[in-house]
DNA sequence: CAGAGTCGCTACAGTTTTGTGACAACGCAC
DNA sequence: GTGCGTTGTCACAAAACTGTAGCGACTCTG
């Protein structure tokens, strides 16, 4: 699963160069051109990273990470600044801004890239690990492998995909729009339908006959992951 | 206890990679930007093996090996250089830099890793682990050998290093472009579909008609080695 | 209760991905 | 040079997966 990163930044050129940049890397990007922006953003897509300008207009890039720091759903999204040279540097550093690492402009591609593997790395083993667990499913995303009570589930790509994102919000529900653009990219056509044929896929795999279902059906609404309750 | 390697590299890229794999590896890494940095780390770590790049700021790395065989604490600790390939490689293994060994650029991180073991292994016994085993099947390091269940396996140079790096990381699914970076090299031009081939040789050589095939493919994603269960 | 909207499920044709045999090129020992 | 083992690439076949359409069931609304 490619890691998403949102990208708070309000001068178009950069912005667009970082998208450019860290999808041929390999990310996930999403961009926010101000502070609000980011703050809906950051709800909808949950990135595992945000990049954020120190300058915006409107919400300042500091507010920015107090805000998401706030919240129960990004309290735990590492977070990297990008800092003009002498834009009080120090005090980044000194005060507690929330942000896990910052970087200084003008910087190098592969220097951001450094810095984004390396937070990425320290922050998410400790709290995202690379096994979720809800109820009786296991789901080992290094592995590759997941299991419901010490029975092995195979899985096609698409339903792996959607399972992880669906475990890793659990309890919310997810529009089939919202699951394409997560699940699928945001760049891909499908018909909205074809959602509910793979969910009814990955409900086939996952259950028995004995076992709950634990994906529920909102109807007119889409599809939310319970936790065995 | 894991052996502790201090990384000397200024380029960021190139140390973020070294670190990563070698803790990956299970190595305790620190790094270091420069010589200056260097000397003061290897102070206060004393780590078990120090690898150099050649060109430095500040202190060139032959300067740094100088420096480190000169003082009492450090004046044992294994070496190893990075060099690129042209940089004076010969005059590097002729005159006595103090290095015990040396790796030219560009490098597969398999064959540091070799080096690492043979280095560690020559200066501190112990520390290397030259023999792997993963169910039956048997790999030995030193002698270049591998057996399964008593069979001996002959394996080509590439297949070997491959099933090196796949038990190396047990139950782990690499792609396709990580295990050539990892296997291969990381800048050597290789077509993805060469590790498929590979791949399928290992098993022709690995299994026979009763036994487990110990590669797991994943469905566009790659391939991992799986310990029985 | 009719009609519209929504969802589960199946079948299937099309596409993508993987396994594999063939082959030419290469390096190395002799 | 000759011979042998190894390597990377290609082409084709097999396997796995995907998206869509279509039908019936169910639900809501008026």
């Amino acid at each position: 699963m490619k890691p998403q990163v949102l990208v708070v930044e309000d001068e178009d050129a950069l912005a667009t160069l970082l998208q450019y940049n860290l999808e041929k890397e390999g990310y996930q990007v999403s961009v926010a051109g101000d502070g609000e922006d980011a703050l809906m953003q950051a709800e909808e897509t949950t990135p595992d990273l945000v990049l954020v300008d120190w300058m915006l207009p409107k919400v300042s890039g500091i507010e920015v990470c107090r805000r998401l720091r706030g919240r129960q759903e990004t309290a735990n999204v590492p977070i990297i600044m990008l800092t003009a040279r002498g834009e009080e540097t120090d005090r980044v550093r000194g005060l507690d801004t929330g942000a896990d690492d910052y970087v200084v402009k003008p910087f190098s591609m592969t220097e951001l890239f450094a810095r984004i593997r390396a937070v990425l790395r320290r922050i998410r083993p400790g709290l995202a690990e690379d096994v979720i667990t809800a109820g009786d499913i296991t789901m080992d995303r290094v592995a590759h492998r997941v299991k419901r009570s010490d029975r092995e589930i195979h899985l096609g790509p698409t339903e792996f995909r959607l399972l992880d994102y669906l475990m890793q919000h659990p309890g919310r529900v997810f529009s089939r729009e919202q699951l394409l653009d997560a699940v699928w990219g945001s760049d891909v056509y499908v018909e909205a339908r074809t959602v509910d044929v793979h969910v009814g896929r990955l409900r086939k795999a996952l259950n028995t006959k004995e076992e709950r279902d634990p994906i529920r059906t909102v109807r007119s609404a889409g599809y939310a992951f319970d936790v065995n309750a």
